[in-house]
DNA sequence: CAGAATCCCATTCGATACTG
DNA sequence: CAGTATCGAATGGGATTCTG
């Protein structure tokens, strides 16, 4: 039998690679199975454990507080309590956590080339909403301003462009006013418009978009993916 | 036993996730244990099995032949045979493997600025060339044109700086004459002087620095860490 | 040298049940 | 809701051996 289990304390991270590579650092830190994931489903804000749990499908209680666990002992990741007076537990980036999106968005225009790519697969409204700000072309987006709602199920953001930036703000149910909404009941229904420049009102489509018809196609517009190989 | 080996030929990717989103997609290609590292050992160019073998201690011969099957797979590998008369076999990255750098110089970005990021644990060549051009900054390597020689332990690479871009090239052991040479045994020695800015004549500094003094100190100049967080 | 084939142990995972 | 505890099954990976 062993009689030491020396990894308690010290040395969480450099489990796998002995290696000074940043690169080889940073998937010790979210390379782990699910790990990235879990950074993705935070990045809109913080959420409660049962919510992360319900967008990714397959995760077990036991792996995702695993995964909480070390993304906090590592500086990714910091519990809270949400604002009183209901006060839950909530998880949440710390603002190094939150500096892993464009390093998400790199990953993703990357990976999005191979012809391997499922875009039918399920997606979570939070993916959706990141896509957006990783297929935005900034030198189009510079040249317009809006405000649009999507409601993707039951999960509604408020998206904000300006100055070439989209930001995003989890909403509750409180009402809106803004210059474009969508509206679909999957994340993977607004891919075709988004992306595929698929008109709306096509036969089909369950999505539904409201405002003026020439700024949502200017919107629309201004999503573009990287090119396929081969 | 086993009737079955149903995964055959059929999706041999989307083993974790069923998830459209493009970041988790790419944690399938290359999240696996090893994988990024067989990816940055290529960068620089083709290498063969024994060879990269060597440069990631701790990985078997049985994992390395994995995961090189899965990344040749999924179109991020390609086998070669170098050139006649001598020729062996070699592994390298196909176009879309190499436009994986960015990515790979994200993550290092991203990871460097943790506290618990060590870099004093063994680096190979390959990963310290690649960590030039992460760290390089481009407006101030705009001005500079030059060629340095780097001999580290017995990897020589030739680079060139020109038009704010830093490219590499493996040598065989054939003389080159450059602007500036850097020598040193290992990696590590590199650091001190390429990020610490420590002079290279520093006592206990192994390494060696031959050209113009001050091309010299202007090159070392063009390289800077991200700030820390915390 | 470049792997393929076995063997076997350690870890990890997922499912289920349980708790404050 | 937010986890913890336990257990069996699957997987992964190291060591070793063998081959062209």
């Amino acid at each position: 039998m062993k009689l030491r289990k020396e990894t308690e304390a010290g040395e969480i991270h450099g489990k796998w690679y002995e290696d000074a590579c940043g690169a080889a650092f940073a998937m010790e830190l979210i390379g782990e199975r699910w790990s990235l994931l879990v950074v993705r489903e935070l990045m809109l804000g913080g959420r409660r454990f049962s919510d992360i749990r319900a967008s990714l499908p397959g995760i077990s209680a036991k792996v995702l507080t695993e995964r909480l666990e070390r993304l906090e002992s590592a500086g990714i990741v910091v519990r809270t309590l949400s604002e009183p007076p209901a006060s839950v537990q909530l998880y949440d980036l710390t603002e190094w956590g939150r500096a892993a999106e464009p390093l998400i968005q790199e990953l993703g225009r990357w990976a999005v080339r191979s012809p391997l790519h499922d875009p039918t697969l399920p997606m979570t409204p939070v993916a959706l909403m990141l896509s957006m700000r990783t297929m935005l072309v900034v030198e189009k987006a510079e040249k317009l301003a809006l405000t649009a709602l999507f409601e993707v199920g039951q999960d509604r953001f408020l998206g904000r462009l300006e100055d070439g930036a989209l930001s995003f703000t989890r909403l509750g149910t409180d009402a809106v006013e803004t210059d474009l909404t969508f509206k679909a009941p999957t994340a993977g229904d607004f891919l075709p418009v988004l992306y595929g420049k698929v008109p709306p009102d096509t036969p089909g489509m369950r999505i539904e978009v409201t405002g003026e018809r020439d700024l949502a196609g200017a919107f629309i517009d201004l999503f573009v993916l990287p090119p396929k190989i081969r």
